[in-house]
RNA sequence: GCCCUUGUAGCUCAGUCGGUAGAGUGCAUCCUUGGUAAGGAUGAGGUCAGCAGUUCAAUCCUGCUCAAGGGCUCCA
């Protein structure tokens, strides 16, 4: 037979394996990163090394350890090793799964005494003996049967328990180091390849994802095809941790929890909360030129009305209620009721819709104590939540127009985005008719906006289907933010209807809608996109102005002054200290603009510009400032088409 | 809520194999008038997360509670 590899062809016998075919091919520096390789172009399943070339196969494609599937491979190839050092460490352990993961991989166990990230060294060592073994991963074909019974012989339930869902006559297993596991595979050729790989964490976690189920023990790890890839994902780690905004809050300024106080709710910093009136002044202006008109609703309603909207059936676990005197109020999980009474406090005319309030909505959602985590999950949070009700006939254009704003809002930040749609959950209320239309009018709206999406099955709200989008930040983490909900209950349980040009009475459509999700979150995100560096925009100090004696005191009082009248947010930096210690300071403060007065500035009435990237502008005088930060302050706006300029 | 880890000065962390604690940084005062990422000195600052228990004695050992970090489940 012949055999294209990477378009040379080879001659082959019957009965070769992969590897020797490809041997063949390929020079030995190559042939020594691949992991695996398919039969045919496109195809999806792939073929260990050692297995026999399939019959009536005209091409092989190596599958490289360092290639996105060639990773995957060897990570699940190393989670064996690391379950086959935790056997020998531990052969009390039974096993369960061990799946490669996005970043790496992980085995759950069941154990008497969960681990600890103190038995990595002796597990990372068995490892490391077991990979410079370079012992060969050997698969074998089994009936259920048989495989149902050496597992038990094992004592490995788990694996029993798996073995019997499987919904076919064989399954495969592969043996290494002397451990055998279930697995579909391919495997890389020999333990070899799993020697660039590091132990990262310990986690509870589940028995099939169930909290009903025993908590078993989990061992995270990673691995990579050489040292220098496994040193630069560890390098990326650190760049997160370095983002975090937790650390970068505390450092700027900008927040602070007071966990003896109030865990879950934060406490804004004058930096911190300069950055969000900023931003939420920007957004309600935008709103206001979109059409949308501001209004605000109680903190507290009583339990009745959250009993007729459903939230008390279908929330509560999330609600936090009080008392007033004798009557029982729950503190809102979210803004729609009020927006939804606003409504309904006078009579409307087909020609007042679409109505659309919004409102920058405080709410309480009680969240469990394991899952908070600074900004981006807490317990009061305010939404950018907005409420269109609106004809029928207008769902689908009110919904295009929610995806232009959520498009522009991306822009302004340069982010990317990915969009996700929604349908019924098992937990929820209305018809099977109304969930379809709406569904339909979401998706409809998403393919006019020409967006690729996908959708989730069963992920909607309880009251109607929804669209997700989540952003992608400039290390490729994703987010979830927008949301836009449609909603033909609530208008009926609380019997909204508008007059229509027949004079009868109809029952309008709701969508409930947040683009920025959480104003908490939203800042915590571009805080760690920005590393802190906001953009100038949003920037709570906008120009430091030192001196480098205080010679200069008076000029640069006078040039804050001035900056000030401007509407540059600026600030004097007059302290006894010099100037390299301010410069450094303002420059870990991420002050964009750094202006230097001394002797020279003073004779020459300026400034000396410095960046916070470390550029150096010379010198410039305080009207070629100003105009330079307002410049750099309105450009985002330009470019993301939004409708409210900076200025 | 569950599993693992952690809780010492505003922040980052040492430390005490049980005899009530220390550094750096920040803060205050003074000296220094210095040109683009850290000048020097002195000083103040701690119920060692909280509550019980064991002990002559607990920050240290044990238990519980609270909170944080990493996960699971859930979610904006």
């Amino acid at each position: 037979m012949e055999v294209r590899v990477e378009g040379q062809m080879v001659e082959g016998q019957a009965g070769d394996s992969v590897a020797a075919v490809l041997q063949k091919a390929l020079s030995g520096k190559k042939f020594k990163a691949v992991v695996a390789a398919r039969a045919a172009a496109g195809a999806e399943e792939l073929l260990d090394l050692s297995s026999p070339v399939p019959a009536g196969c005209t091409g092989l494609e190596p599958v490289y350890a360092d290639s996105p599937e060639g990773l995957q491979i060897l990570r699940h190839s190393t989670a064996h090793v690391m379950a086959a050092a935790v056997k020998q460490l531990f052969p009390k352990a039974r096993v369960t799964i061990g799946p490669s993961i996005e970043s790496g991989f992980y085995y759950d166990f069941d154990v008497e005494k969960p681990f600890s990230s103190e038995d990595f060294p002796a597990i990372e060592a068995e490892m490391q003996r077991i990979a410079n073994a370079r012992e060969p991963f050997t698969r074998e074909e089994l009936s259920k049967a048989e495989a149902v019974e050496r597992f038990k012989a094992m004592g490995e339930d788990y694996k029993v328990e798996i073995i019997e869902g499987i919904d076919a006559d064989t399954v495969s297993v592969y043996t290494c180091s002397g451990f055998a596991d279930l697995c579909r595979g391919p495997h890389v050729p020999h333990t070899g390849f799993a020697k660039a790989s590091k132990l990262m964490s310990v986690a509870g976690a589940y028995w099939r994802g169930d909290e009903k189920n025993r908590m078993l023990s989990r061992i995270y790890g990673t691995a990579f095809a050489d040292e220098k890839a496994l040193a630069a994902h560890l390098k990326q780690i650190e760049e997160a941790k370095r983002r975090d905004h937790r650390k970068l809050g505390r450092e700027l300024s900008l927040f602070t929890f007071k966990e003896d106080v109030a865990p879950g709710m934060v406490f804004w910093l004058p930096k911190g909360m300069l950055v969000r009136t900023i931003l939420e002044d920007f957004w309600r202006k935008e709103h206001l030129k979109r059409g949308y008109d501001i209004v605000q609703g109680p903190q507290l309603l009583r339990v009745e009305t959250w009993q007729k909207s459903g939230h008390y059936d279908h929330y509560r676990e999330n609600m936090y209620f009080t008392q007033i005197e004798e009557d029982a109020y729950g503190v809102k999980p979210m803004n729609c009721i009020s927006h939804m009474l606003i409504y309904g406090n006078e009579l409307h005319s087909y020609r007042d819709l679409p109505q659309r309030y919004f409102e920058l909505g405080v709410v309480h959602r009680h969240e469990k104590s394991g899952v908070l985590h600074g900004l981006l999950r807490v317990r009061q949070f305010t939404q950018d939540d907005a409420h269109i009700i609106c004809a029928p006939e207008q769902l689908e254009g009110e919904i295009l127009e929610v995806i232009h704003l959520i498009r522009d809002l991306m822009n302004l930040f340069g982010f990317e985005y990915k969009v996700a749609v929604s349908t019924r959950p098992e937990s929820s209320i209305g018809t099977d008719e109304a969930w379809e239309s709406a569904t339909s009018a979401l998706v409809q709206a998403v393919e006019k906006a020409g967006l690729p999406y996908t959708i989730n099955e069963g992920d909607g709200a309880f009251y109607g289907p929804k669209i997700d989008v989540r952003l992608l930040d400039c290390i490729g983490r994703e987010w979830q933010c927008s949301t836009i909900q449609v909603d033909f209950t609530l208008p009926e349980r609380f019997d909204l209807t508008y007059v229509g040009q027949d004079g009868e009475r109809h029952r309008p459509v709701m969508v409930h809608r947040a683009i920025m999700g959480s104003l908490e979150r939203f800042i915590g995100i571009l805080v760690e996109n920005f590393a802190g560096a906001l953009p100038t925009w949003l920037a709570p100090e906008q120009a430091r102005l030192l001196t480098v004696t205080e010679a200069g005191d008076e000029a640069v009082a006078g040039m804050v002054e001035e900056l000030k009248a401007l509407g540059i947010r600026a600030q004097a930096d007059t302290r006894n200290e010099k100037l390299g210690f301010k410069v450094r300071e303002a420059q870990l403060a991420k002050v964009p603009y750094i202006l230097v007065v001394g002797e020279k500035e003073v004779q020459a009435g300026g400034a000396n510009v410095r960046l916070r990237n470390g550029d150096n502008l010379g010198l410039k005088s305080v009207a070629e400032i100003a105009a330079l930060i307002r410049t750099d302050a309105e450009e985002p706006f330009k470019q993301g088409g939004m409708r409210y300029s900076f200025a």
